[in-house]
DNA sequence: AGCTATTATTAGGATCGGTTAAATTCTTTA
DNA sequence: TAAAGAATTTAACCGATCCTAATAATAGCT
């Protein structure tokens, strides 16, 4: 007589999946049982086995050996963690003094625990912000996303101007030595030079002393927009 | 080679069971099986199965048929529980705009999810607060509680001007009914009647416009401190 | 087309934390 | 002090989520 409404608490594990699958939805075709066996370090027969759950609850289609696809209900539960996520990396950030490297893991528990309120209530006192401290947008109460088309720094050619815009939040390691670099969301800089074979590439940060060597697995992992030149 | 320092990472159920032992020594000698399964809404059987874990790992000492007492260790991991919830109901009242009704939900979910880092932050942005919305005196980070004295409001004699200093805060309707009789801790106010057999007191709270009316049931978890009578 | 390497699933098992029903121990009362 | 009653523990079981080893399906290469 007092619970009994909603069976739709879903556990910390069904919600790490759903927004493991929704990322892998994000960047390219299906999900397939290996890739969310690697994004969740989980063995595959592990994946194997809750994927048969999920599907029989409605939050994905299996086509078994091929992959998994989100449900309409799969999605929507997928973007609500991603909200909570981003909102709370963002005022984790914006409230509580923390670095951009840390935010991550602190969230990546949180998101389980908090409810929709305290979400809302953090938005709120966060002015409803639309990206993340990675630059990675935040979906909206009712679902949506922002859908952005980013070009990874190793894309652009050189002599253009570019501005950083979004980064993978996951490796502290790989955040601190970007931001080392003087690189956060927003920085503006120019690409002076690119060698070839996968080789590095240079930039001029606006405003910094001297040029930055970038390597290429990390310029790939580095989204940008590139802006127009200046006239005059 | 990731993990594999802290084995002492602790379940939410043993965190709880641990807060909710605590509790119950606080408040009268040792604690019973039935008394644990009351408080977690969990059935006797389940208790007994959890003690002899957390005996095993040392966290408590079971005497058979008797009760539970927490060992140094598994105190010291409840009084870090406890400091974790009372930070977090003040920091979702006095940051976040919750009504004192409602924060301990919340924070019994989120005691479990945050990191120590994030708690202290919290503290930190509130000043180190030393009591929480309900009264409660907050844990130290080294494990030090505050050991308050209170007279619950029916030991008052009639007469005595007194001051509410803490109360439970398991009963969001509980609290609301107290708050709307205009009472909150630190609120001062005067004993004007006591019936017998268990009745109800009547008290003037100070500066409002007419005397309320609290049952015994309500009187008894009202804890306050006797306000020497003032001079003139 | 057939063989092989990769990927996925199934089989079988462990642990955790919960359940109910039955047995046991403690306590209280006649 | 013996029996009844209350509290506790034990037994047997379940679902969720993970694991390893074995099997099956798919995809890629000659
Ligand atoms: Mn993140
Ligand atoms: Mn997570
Ligand atoms: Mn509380
Ligand atoms: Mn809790």
């Amino acid at each position: 007589m007092v619970a009994a409404q909603r069976s739709e608490e879903l556990s910390r594990s069904t919600e790490d999946y759903l927004k493991a699958i929704y990322q892998l939805e994000e960047s390219g075709g299906s999900a397939q049982t290996s890739a969310i066996a690697d994004l969740l370090a989980i063995a595959p027969p592990s994946v194997s086995g809750m994927i048969k759950r999920l599907s029989e609850v409605g939050l994905l289609e299996h086509v078994p050996y091929k992959g998994v696809q989100l449900t309409p209900k799969g999605r929507r539960a997928a973007l609500k963690m991603v909200r909570r996520h981003r909102i709370l990396e963002t005022y984790l950030m914006e409230k509580l003094g923390y670095d951009w490297d840390s935010v991550h893991a602190e969230a990546e528990r949180l998101e389980h625990a908090v409810s929709d309120e305290l979400i809302e209530r953090m938005a709120m006192a966060l002015g409803n912000p639309r990206y993340d401290p990675h630059g990675a947008p935040i979906p909206t109460v009712s679902g949506e996303v922002e859908q952005l088309d980013h070009v990874p720094l190793v894309d652009i050619p050189v002599g253009e101007t570019a501005e950083l815009r979004m980064v993978s939040d996951e490796d502290p390691e790989r955040l601190r030595f970007i931001a080392s670099l003087g690189l956060r969301p927003g920085v503006a800089f120019r690409v002076v030079g690119r060698q070839p074979f996968h080789g590095p590439v240079t930039i001029r940060v606006a405003g910094a002393s001297r040029d930055q060597v970038v390597g290429y697995e990390l310029a790939r992992g580095l989204y940008c927009v590139i802006v127009p030149e200046e006239v005059g």
